[in-house]
DNA sequence: AAGGCGTGGGA
DNA sequence: TTCCCAAGCCT
């Protein structure tokens, strides 16, 4: 859950998830589907899939005991680096370093380091002078620990508190007057702009909703049926575009959500049925009743979509 | 190896 | 408003 995504964050959505998988078999045996509920909002699903096919490879290739040596943990899909040195240093007492956002930044100007931090070779450095402390520590899972954690409140990425900090006397940037600059800038990915125009069907209370595709954006997660397209579209020609057996689309209002490489434009849409049609039923459409839809994994995008819609009844 | 993959808080 | 970035990993 730690991966990309703030602890303050993960602090709310861990205690569920734990009751309610509290163990690697408990996981394994689960169905993806409510794997992903207790997931939803958290975003990045694929860890989450990831995570039951590792507890699934735990239970098969463990007898369900989580490994604590880092090849070991590697080996699980969705474990990296990172996340093996901290489960091995912090869990498991080994003597391995890890380098997360935190600990790249805290190194980056403790040696001024000012190349691209996410160069292969400066990566490669990052490590090794990781691993040239956890060598020289006392104790191992407190210095990882306290790395990420003085990377996270003191070596901050804007503003750091260099007034406050143990290490202002030894910081190679401090010296230079550059903690600001250092470490540089990630190159950012540009955003490409798409449009999903939502449509969002009720009837008898319920609401038609559909599967995304498994690999993608918000994989295997629901929403309202939606077209996705580059650029905005009519609503005459979303009529057109639509499989579904409408007989009318309204347009009601937009909405935008910025992810790391996207900027989504998601219109938002009320579709009449065409009067006693059937809408076919599937493993990738139904309709939801609300309940259905609290507990069914939707992402916050298509929550939002379903509130507007509301909103605008 | 560069880009895909969410979301929200803070500057 | 806009941009940056989070306890990264996979392809």
């Amino acid at each position: 859950m730690l991966q990309q995504t703030q602890v303050t964050r993960v602090i709310e959505r861990f205690e569920p998830f734990m009751t309610r998988f509290p163990t690697p078999a408990a996981l394994a045996q689960a169905e993806e589907e409510t794997v992903l509920a207790l997931w939803q909002g958290l975003g990045y699903y694929r860890r989450a899939r990831m995570l039951q096919r590792a507890a699934i490879d735990i239970v098969e290739r463990f007898a369900g005991e989580v490994p604590l040596e880092v090849p070991s943990l590697m080996s699980l899909p969705g474990v990296g680096r990172y996340t093996a040195g901290s489960i091995a240093s912090i869990v498991g007492k080994a003597r391995t370093p890890i380098v997360d956002g935190n600990v790249s930044r805290v190194l980056a100007r403790l040696y001024e380091d000012d190349r691209p931090p996410d160069d292969p070779e400066v990566v490669s450095d990052a490590w090794a002078r990781a691993e040239q402390l956890v060598d020289a520590c006392l104790d191992p899972a407190t210095l990882n620990e306290g790395l990420m954690e003085f990377g996270a409140l003191v070596c901050t990425p804007a503003t750091p508190q260099c007034n406050i900090c143990p290490l202002q006397d030894q910081c190679a940037a401090k010296a230079a007057g550059r903690q600001r600059e250092i470490p540089v800038a990630k190159r950012q990915t540009k955003k490409v702009t798409m449009h999903h125009h939502a449509i969002v069907i009720r009837r008898g209370g319920k609401t038609l909703m559909h599967r995304r595709a498994k690999g993608g954006l918000w994989a295997g997660l629901w929403q309202a049926p939606a077209i996705e397209t580059g650029r905005r579209l009519t609503t005459t020609s979303l009529l057109e575009a639509s499989e579904l057996p409408l007989a009318d689309v309204e347009y009601l209002t937009s909405t935008t959500r910025l992810l790391t490489h996207r900027r989504v434009h998601l219109h938002v849409h009320r579709g009449v049925l065409r009067p006693r049609v059937r809408c076919p039923q599937g493993a990738d459409q139904r309709w939801m009743a609300a309940l259905d839809l609290e507990a069914a994994p939707l992402s916050n995008a298509a929550r939002e979509v379903l509130g507007l819609a509301a909103e605008m009844k």
